[in-house]
RNA sequence: GCGGAUGUGGUGAAAUUGGUAGACACGCUAGACUUAGGAUCUAGUGCCGUGAGGUGUGCGGGUUCGAGUCCCUCCAUCCGCACCA
């Protein structure tokens, strides 16, 4: 009998579907493991074989871990709202309900095809109201919670409330505040407190809530009528559909991340991810530590905020410079300056994200005619406008110490301000032509600091500061808050809705607020989003909802806790699966989520940790990025104005012009030439001009995959031909799972032989046999060499080492002629996560009439059967190999160096020198140092 | 500019703790069996050299009996961030 892929995979696919094999429940005798995929956004192009890169990978250490004891959770489902479905809709006015649903039913055909072992009765989508109901509901709990920076935790506004009725809200407590929590709020008594008004009461209220609408600049979007993230926004354009994107101050929800940027930081110290993935959190985050420091306005009327991480340099201020939208501008500037200022901001405000980031080396600025007193000499300082400051970051303004910073320096050479230097630098340094800006060198010119190093200065600063009450020391974070709105259609609706322009939550028994019908999906004329179409769509018939959708990240922010309890109805999962799954002990996926999607996760998992829900502070324990899986495209050459095509050796000696040509249609770089010309209409009557043997060399490059380049390659054409045991294989030989690389399906055909081969093993001459005896000891050594090293691939993630074991493994087995039973059954269990099918084939025939491979226990390694009594011991000279000389292993070094040099081939390297020295490593190698 | 990663045959790669560089596979060369199968099997294949041998892990140094692996300098490529005070 022929291996036969394509019936015995969809045997075992129904086998497995018929049975519920991969259905799991809680099962407090066995210890647990949670293997996470980041789950898809149901595209309409369906899967290409970079997407099962992680499942396959992710799927064969489940299938590990439940062979060896585990009671293992791996579900998969859809992050099915998205801007894709809704743009379609925008064309075709079909709902995105119909498109995700049969694109779902797309990829799940995909799926099934590749014999994953996925719990599908656990399966959630994002877009499915049963699941968003709760994602409105933890919404709910981040609206009524606020960060209370002394617990170090989110709590209930109701506590913080009961505070202000009896306390009122001090100076001491706004002080202590952080994380974005407005720093213009005013003290006020508890009896203040009760004497304002609710809407009043709501919008002081408003500044402490973790949701919370917010009036901020955000990246708007005028072709796709949206706000996005930053992390949609790529070069001034968004990421999907390359429009221009400008910036537009706006009413926002809001998310407090910023209050849990410095947990969100530690955190990372204990999470088992890649160092390039941490590292990027922790520059997104950025913290930086610094002072704020007061300037008084030299007219008496308060004081302009600056951060600094350097106030060793407070001396070295030549002026003080304001982002254009900082607050103080309209009421500091004075009568002579006002057009300028005026006009200046103007232009910055249309300037917009883009051309301000095309042009960093331009400096532009307005003095505002106001001057500031330095806190320490009261000079006299000069207040400027420049939009290198951002309004974002720190307190809008900075204090310019040109001669010790390159952007200060930058501007005070173009306005002619004066530069003075305050530390003296260890090394030759000319300061009319950039800053000193490393913290190396003596403190000059700085009062109470002269002849301090820049350390010292740093810290006797910060105490001066502090104690004569000119600021406070102060940690800044880069993070921002994040925006949680969406001017879409196809999202979660945020379950809030307006009496008298106040915010209301809806009440947790009439969730989920369910998405209204529109007849358009697109911005209404008003420039509404489309939910403003919904003309009835009122809570209780009366009051308007909020229009915005929340972002695509929302519901992919805790997806893994629903998957621990999918259809439990009385909150996010039970408390007994919570307490029994835990977080995610294996998470796979792309880098690309480093600072959207892995961010926000985080954050709620901790915001929930502070509720109580969960009992964990981190989603996921363990994260492996699997590497992006780029195109290999293949060109033909066309001699310029004929349709005669050159082969590539050939193509230099004419004018030619590249043309991609599609992959089916090429292999092993060698071009179809009949199939080509059906290809197009255009091509009929190609010629061609052919290489050595006759054959047509393509060229190739190495590009992402995408429908126009005719590189794209889906996992079904391969899965049809080879088999996805073959496919699932190949896919982990090709290199490291975490590694980008090219696809090429040149090597497929020995990851196919390898399971001809296997099969091969147990049949003699078409027929099933295995035979029963006693296998030799070499048998049990090709066995046991190959569990210890598979095992060990596998605890290191290691798939592409893994399936080269194998072909040795079966390799030498074939040559040794074993088809011993002792020896091939443990060795199917052992290859039955890589290769899921055909190893339930073998099982099957092996005798296993009843039960699946699945429930089987995976080999272990017993080290008797490697036990050696000599090795093949390396000589080298001087460090060169030279011999191979076997010797017992229980030999001392004495012996050794005796035996190597009683051996005739010594006599030759040693060309009748003494050795200085042998060294012998026992059991590794021996080198004879002459 | 800052941060992270990578650099090994014609190609994808391996070498887990400093110990035989190139496992495994593709491709290629030669052969066997066959005559259309995208099959199977055998042998060879880093480079130079007929050979003995020499040489070889981006470049240049260093540590070591011994370096792809550790240290220093430089180069190249990829990814992320980027006026962050």
């Amino acid at each position: 009998m022929e291996y036969n892929p394509r019936e015995i995979e969809s045997k075992w696919q129904s086998y497995w579907k018929n049975n519920a094999t991969y259905r799991v429940s809680l099962d407090l005798n066995k210890p647990k493991f949670y293997v996470l995929d980041m789950f898809p956004y149901p595209s309409g192009a369906g899967l290409h074989v970079g997407h099962p890169l992680g499942y396959i990978a992710s799927d064969i250490y489940a299938r590990y871990k439940k062979l060896s004891g585990f009671n293992v959770l791996h579900p998969m489902g859809y992050d099915s709202f998205g801007l894709p479905a809704e743009q379609y809709a925008i064309q075709t006015g079909q709902h995105p309900a119909i498109t995700t649903q049969q694109n779902i039913a797309r990829y799940r055909e995909q799926l099934d095809k590749l014999g994953f072992n996925y719990d599908w009765s656990r399966e959630v989508r994002t877009s499915s109201p049963e699941y968003y109901a709760w994602t409105q509901w933890i919404f709910r709990q981040l609206f009524n919670h606020w960060y209370n920076p002394v617990t170090d935790k989110a709590e209930p506004i109701d506590q913080l409330i009961a505070q202000f009725e009896t306390e009122g809200f001090a100076e001491e407590q706004r002080a202590s505040l952080h994380g974005g929590i407005e720093a213009n709020l005013e003290p006020f008594t508890a009896e203040e407190w009760k004497a304002f008004n609710e809407k009043t009461q709501r919008e002081i209220l408003m500044n402490f809530r973790l949701a919370y609408l917010g009036e901020s600049y955000v990246n708007w979007c005028p072709a796709l009528g949206t706000v996005l993230a930053n992390d949609e926004v790529i070069n001034g354009f968004s990421e999907r559909g390359g429009h221009p994107v400008e910036r537009k101050l706006l009413k926002q929800w809001n998310l407090r991340i910023t209050a849990y940027a410095q947990r969100l930081l530690d955190g990372l110290d204990t999470l088992d991810w890649f160092d390039s993935i941490k590292e990027t959190q922790r520059n997104w985050i950025g913290r930086s530590e610094g002072a704020s420091v007061h300037f008084p306005l030299e007219n008496g009327q308060g004081s302009i905020e600056v951060f600094t991480t350097r106030p060793d340099t407070l001396f070295g201020v030549s002026f003080v410079t304001l982002a254009p939208e900082h607050d103080l501008v309209h009421t500091l500037t004075t009568l002579d300056q006002k057009s300028a200022v005026e006009a200046y901001v103007n232009s910055s405000k249309n300037r917009s994200e883009r051309e301000r980031m095309a042009d960093v080396n331009t400096v532009s600025g307005v003095f505002t005619g106001a001057y500031v007193l330095h806190p320490f000499t009261q000079e006299k300082i000069p207040v400027w406008i420049g939009d290198y400051v951002l309004v974002g970051y720190g307190t809008g303004a900075v204090m310019a110490v040109p001669a010790h910073d390159e952007r200060d320096f930058k501007f005070a050479k173009f306005f002619s301000l004066p530069i003075l230097p305050v530390i003296s630098p260890n090394q030759e340094h000319d300061f009319e032509e950039g800053a000193w800006g490393t913290k190396e060198g003596t403190l000059i010119n700085s009062g109470f600091l002269n002849g301090l190093a820049v350390k010292e200065a740093l810290s006797n600063m910060l105490d001066a500061i502090e104690r004569e009450g000119k600021g406070l020391r102060k940690v800044n974070f880069r993070l921002r808050d994040a925006v949680f709105g969406r001017q879409r259609y196809w999202g979660e609706p945020i379950p809030v809705y307006y009496k008298d322009e106040v915010p209301y939550l809806i009440d947790e028994p009439s969730l989920p607020l369910t998405l209204p019908e529109v007849e358009s999906y697109l911005p209404t004329e008003d420039g509404d989003p489309p939910l403003g179409r919904a003309k009835q769509w009122k809570h209780q018939g009366l009051y308007d909802y909020e229009q915005s959708t929340m972002p695509g990240w929302a519901g992919s922010s805790w997806y893994f806790i629903r998957y621990l309890d999918p259809q439990y109805p009385k909150g996010l999962a039970s408390k007994e699966a919570i307490d029994y799954w835990g977080n995610v002990d294996l998470y796979m996926g792309g880098a690309e989520h480093a600072t959207g999607h892995l961010l926000y996760a985080r954050f709620w998992c901790k915001f929930l940790r502070d509720l109580g829900l969960v009992p964990f502070d981190e989603p996921f324990k363990k994260m492996i990025n699997q590497g992006m899986i780029l195109g290999r495209s293949s060109f033909v050459y066309r001699i310029v104005g004929t349709t005669t095509f050159v082969s590539k050796e050939l193509k230099d000696n004419y004018t030619t012009n590249p043309i991609h040509v599609d992959i089916s249609l090429v292999d092993n770089d060698r071009l179809d030439l009949e199939g080509f010309k059906a290809w197009r209409a255009e091509f009929q009557d190609a010629e061609f001009i052919l290489g050595a043997n006759g054959e047509y060399v393509c060229g190739v490059e190495i590009e992402k995959m995408s429908k126009s380049k005719y590189n794209v390659q889906t996992p079904d054409e391969l899965v049809e031909r080879f088999g996805a045991d073959t496919l699932r294989m190949y896919e982990m030989f090709l290199g490291p799972v975490e590694q980008s690389k090219p696809w090429d399906t040149k090597g497929i055909t020995g990851v196919h032989g390898f399971l001809k081969k296997y099969w091969k093993l147990f049949h003699k001459e078409g027929t099933f046999e295995v035979t029963t005896t006693e296998p030799a000891k070499e048998h049990w050594k090709i066995l046991h060499k190959t569990i210890k090293k598979i095992r060990d691939d596998l605890d290191r993630f290691s798939f592409n080492t893994g399936v080269s074991t194998f072909m040795i493994c079966v390799n030498e087995l074939l040559e040794a002629r074993c088809n011993h039973r002792e020896i091939l059954e443990p060795l199917t269990v052992l290859l039955a996560p890589y290769a899921p099918h055909i190893t339930e084939e073998i099982w099957e025939k092996l005798g296993h009439a009843s039960g699946s491979l699945c429930d089987a226990t995976y080999p272990t390694f017993d080290p008797e059967f490697l036990v050696e009594s000599a090795y093949d011991y390396p000589i080298s000279f001087n460090g060169k190999m030279r011999f191979i000389l076997n010797l017992p292993l229980d030999y001392g070094i004495d012996e050794v160096q005796k035996a190597v040099l009683e051996h005739k081939d010594s006599v030759k390297w040693l060309e009748g020198n003494i050795p200085k020295k042998i060294i012998v490593v026992p059991g590794k190698i021996v080198n004879v140092v002459l």
